[in-house]
DNA sequence: CCGGATACTGTATAAATCACCAGTAACGCG
DNA sequence: CGCGTTACTGGTGATTTATACAGTATCCGG
């Protein structure tokens, strides 16, 4: 058998429930525990499930030691979940071509909570220049991006043109779509809608200015 | 004895060592393994210690269960602590005189990396005004604000006058301080600081806008 | 159809562990 | 000074627990 199979379906429910009782009691679970959960009527029942997660590498157990199972994997596993629920990546110079939440165009994945934004922000983007600075949205802002291909009359949104992100307030009149800069210095970009398509990558949902 | 009561320093290392235990091994020690980490050559001490320890409701003990330590407060105060090593408290309408970072004044703690910002920030402070329009704060934006009672010539600061605090930039003319908006609309604040101080809570750090 | 893996029952035992009894010594408090 | 608390030593019996050995049944790929 190779060191690392994947665990058969009952072995997962079983791996399940040890990470069930390390999170509800504080310990990993004796093997009469687990027998009796899943009702064996042996615990060697249980034992020989520990002894196959341990070969397939995903525990580890410590002889002659009560409740000596130790989950590998969770503690990072853990950590991760609980750091990817409260932080955001940030997205620099996006690719051409390339989807915008690509591997290679985070930048870092600050810890802010998703949540702070309505609707949920999905990530932050750098922005660069100052063509939204009379909405506040200044050179080097990282705007907080909430993922969605259709936009409503007015919003600020991250939109795709010629494979270039920017960001700018949308107006649609009609066939008609406009994006307008927030900068008198700035000139709109109109698009007809019949003949191109206007890729919407998702809506402005906030700000945050790293440095002042 | 109080159900309630301090532990003693010698119980708080024994406590400190099961939060250890269960932090490295995914469990809690054994009498024995406690007895052997602080040199005790009878597990009975450490059994006495963790009676102790229930006793004053610190911990819970499940009887006839090897390991069967449960740390009360842990999983709180571990969440607790987790959750302010990346949250922020976002200081709303300061009552006059009352410290800004006093709890009336807090009216919620959004998960957000104090070290977003650098110099690392202490508090959010929601902003009033268009005061500072032209800087990119506007009204409702979180203040990032790092505490300090100096500040330097052309920094953004949180000041205190008359017992409101506001927010402006700080230009220093010798015995003349000044505290300019950052709008046309707003007039320059002096200050003559040889008859009044000028009392700074902090530095602008960042901002963060929850809502566009 | 055979070998190996999975998924169990059933039994047994040494070792780990809890839980309790009996002491000793030092300290602070009223 | 007696009393309660803390902080241990020393020891023991009853459970809990890990772990090994011996089987049964099913499924799957070669």
């Amino acid at each position: 058998m190779n060191p690392d199979t994947a665990p058969t379906a009952r072995q997962s429910e079983i791996l399940a429930f040890i990470r069930a009782a390390v999170r509800e009691t504080g310990a990993p679970p004796t093997r009469e525990e687990i027998a009796r959960a899943f009702g064996f009527r042996s615990p060697n029942a249980a034992e020989q499930h520990l002894q196959a997660l341990h070969r397939k590498g995903l525990i580890e157990l410590v002889a002659g030691t009560s409740r000596g199972i130790r989950l590998k994997e969770s503690a990072r596993a853990t950590m991760k979940a609980v750091a990817a629920a409260v932080s955001l990546p940030l997205i620099g110079k996006v690719a051409a071509g390339s989807p915008i939440l690509a591997q290679e165009n985070v930048l870092r994945t600050p810890a802010v909570d998703p949540l702070l934004f309505k609707p949920r922000a999905d990530y932050l983007l750098e922005v660069r220049g100052m063509s939204m600075r009379d909405a506040g949205i200044l050179d080097g802002d990282w705007l907080a991006v909430h993922r969605q291909a259709q936009a409503e009359n007015g919003q600020v949104v991250v939109a795709r043109l010629d494979d270039e992100v920017t960001v700018k307030r949308l107006k649609l009149r009609g066939a008609r779509a406009e994006l307008l800069a927030e900068n008198p210095d700035y000139s709109p970009i109109v698009l007809d809608l019949r003949r191109e398509p206007l890729v919407i990558e998702g809506i402005a949902v906030g700000v945050i200015r790293p440095s002042l």
